[in-house]
DNA sequence: ATATCATCTGGAGTGCACTCTAAGTCAAGA
DNA sequence: TCTTGACTTAGAGTGCACTCCAGATGATAT
């Protein structure tokens, strides 16, 4: 699989996948003989997992780290799983972060609802 | 209220507080007559209004285009619904993908508890 | 009055995550 | 074979959100 290939189809950019690769966040991708990078499902899987931490907002140090370890071999398996829960701990708290804060624009909606309405807005 | 009381009861830096206020994340503050700013409760407001929005990874120029909506008048108020409503609908969406990728870290997770377990590391 | 500490402004510097550029190599069609 | 378009690298540039700095002024305690 080409890079253009993998770009459309996980809609991360030729340059951003370079990028991932350059710095550790996907190990190094297989080649053709002539040096082109050449995707295989495994190499994919790496990228579907930056593109999904990454949309999620993890910093990519965090999955250079994990792609590291991983490549160290099976006495990683603690260090990973106790990487994976710290990242998993930050998303709840940002998931509650984002449900106040919604919680807070959907009164804030509410108001200007009734303002529309009686020409008058009544805040907090 | 001094800056650095407002720095320290919303967690935000005095340098912060000033940038916000610089680019227009936040009206004008209050000042003394010597020129040093003196926060009101409505002038905490902001901030916290900021914080809260910030927090939640809402960019900043989403904010300094509501506060220049809301000195403008009440004839902006369904600009300024239109634009909360937005910036909900973006956090919805960001809900989501955190909510997913959680998913995604607590099944890795649980590989990697199993994995330690039994010694066998069984994936996907 | 003096020393010390807080605050002020304008502008430069930082860290993160890309994003673009230049100059060169590779591959497929006419 | 020639041309066109995709791919390569190293390194520079960008945008966002701070964060720091220098030099000046203000406030407070001795």
């Amino acid at each position: 699989m080409t890079i253009s290939e993998v770009s459309k189809r996980y809609g991360i950019s030729q340059d951003t996948l370079r990028y991932y690769e350059r710095i550790g966040v996907i190990p190094p991708v297989h080649r053709t003989k002539s040096g082109l990078r050449d995707y295989t499902e495994e190499d994919c899987g790496w990228v579907e997992l930056a593109g999904c931490m990454r949309s999620a907002g993890l910093p990519l140090e965090a999955l250079t780290e994990y792609v590291r370890l991983c490549r160290e071999g099976d006495l990683t398996i603690p260090d990973r799983r106790k990487l994976l829960l710290k990242q998993k701990d930050i998303l709840a708290r940002q998931l509650r972060t984002i449900q106040e804060t919604m919680e807070r624009l959907e009164y804030k909606i509410s108001c200007y609802d009734r303002a529309m309405e009686t020409g008058t807005l009544i805040w907090d």
